[in-house]
DNA sequence: AAGGGATATGTTTGGGTGGGAATAACGGAG
DNA sequence: CTCCGTTATTCCCACCCAAACATATCCCTT
């Protein structure tokens, strides 16, 4: 057994946010568009812009701020709160690595 | 924004582990088989033989022991290595929590 | 006023996933 | 040597999801 990673997601009352919803913040971020953060992920808009809803939707304010039209079609960015969720997620996942870890060594030997 | 759950899955080079799986060999460890617990976890005995072959094909050695025909039928029981996993996988889920409680009250606010 | 890139959404469609049924093999108990 | 409940495995089908396709709307720029 070599590497073994930890994967981890957390379950709101509304919805779930795992490391895909939050590549894709990192992507809107930057790359300023959902369209855009989508086609560096490789994904369709379609289903960008439903993770991008869906986000939305678990918190009480908006994570993503939009723009329609105006100067290059518009765009997309993070909300303080969208930032807050991102860096609060990547310190809860580098917590639970570092407190996973000594198990994840005597596992990975079975 | 109420309880927020942390969910957990480790990701080996042939396989995932996750709550799933976990719950699993728990049922098999308490029932004595791979019908009786997909039985008793409400899920098909097809389903349930197919995350045990997934589990048996990420380590080494295998996690679940099987017994055919013979008395009732046959059986199935943990492993050493199955046990191992599983009180493992357990105390990685226990420390995750414990590491990341803070970060979550903070998040859950929002 | 025309263009263009982005948001916003409905509709369709292909494929993978999982479940159920069916069947064989197994081997100790009686 | 028959019975029985379980493991083991295959086949078929319903369903769901995601991707693809198709529009509509927005509004700044030129």
């Amino acid at each position: 057994m070599k590497q073994a990673a930890l994967w981890l997601r957390i379950d709101f009352a509304d919805g779930r946010v795992g490391p895909g919803k939050i590549a894709l913040l990192e992507a809107i971020q930057r790359e300023g568009s959902i369209s855009a953060a989508a086609r560096a992920l490789g994904m369709s808009y379609r289903r960008a812009w439903e993770l991008v809803a869906e986000l939305n939707k678990i918190f009480t304010a908006p994570v993503v701020e939009r723009v329609t039209g105006g100067n290059g079609g518009g765009g997309a960015r993070l909300t303080e709160l969208g930032e807050a969720l991102l860096v609060g997620f990547r310190e809860i996942e580098a917590a639970a690595s570092r407190a996973a870890a000594a198990h994840l060594r005597r596992l990975a030997k079975a």
